[in-house]
DNA sequence: TAGATAGTTAGGCAAATGGCTAAGCATGAT
DNA sequence: ATCATGCTTAGCCATTTGCCTAACTATCTA
């Protein structure tokens, strides 16, 4: 992956507001359709279609058509690049803390051979 | 932590920007001035501040100023919020898997049976 | 065919965002 | 005291965001 990769983006935009978020923890538990996710929305239909369009946007969920009923699901590894990045940080984050600690080790162990 | 944590709103809006990812990056392997941050972008230095500002509001920095010079680092547990959301998500989506995996192996198992 | 349901499109509004320049303040160096 | 460095504040601009209502289209039901 690029170090920047524009999805990325996306993806964190998309979850920076309750409403999305709502929307893919919902879609954690299984697919739904259009009216089943926007029922547990006070919100104009409108600007929650808002929502879902940004969610697929970014690649977190996708929809199909049948009939007049769109359903969403969540994307397969749609999150995948925003664990990854957040690994990373985790990875570079937990290195610098072994190197401290390490760090602190040796220093108790030079303490202990001066008595 | 609550279900709706507008504190999440912040901290996923603030990763949604690679100049900030870049910073949060940078901090993840050690604290730096905020000269040494801004140097690496091409920006003007307030554009660049309101950056480490949107950080810091959502909790993912700290900075402490010492003479002219204003230090930046990462907030321990700053990111974990984040971290338990999305393994909050994976885990409804793997326990959904699970029962998928289940219904299939049960599938096959009658299947096996009627031969 | 008419009515109901599910979603789509268009336009609007206030607030937020991400950048800029200019000017200024605080601190350190000479 | 003056100059340099590091940051801070203020105001501006274009774009995006998150919501609204109104009107419309597509599909299903009776």
């Amino acid at each position: 992956m690029a170090k920047h990769d524009p999805n990325l983006n996306l993806k964190f935009a998309a979850l920076s507001d309750e409403t999305r978020r709502a929307v893919v923890s919902r879609l954690a538990r299984g697919p739904a359709s259009v009216s089943e996710l926007a029922s547990a929305h006070a919100m104009a239909l409108p600007s929650f279609m808002g929502h879902l369009s940004k969610l697929e946007a970014a690649g977190l969920i996708e929809t199909t058509k049948k009939g007049r009923v769109r359903y969403c699901r969540l994307s397969a590894d749609g999150i995948a690049p925003v664990t990854h990045w957040l690994a990373e940080q985790q990875a570079l984050w937990t290195s610098r803390m072994d190197q401290f600690d390490a760090y602190v080790a040796k220093i108790v162990k030079e303490r202990t051979d001066e008595t």
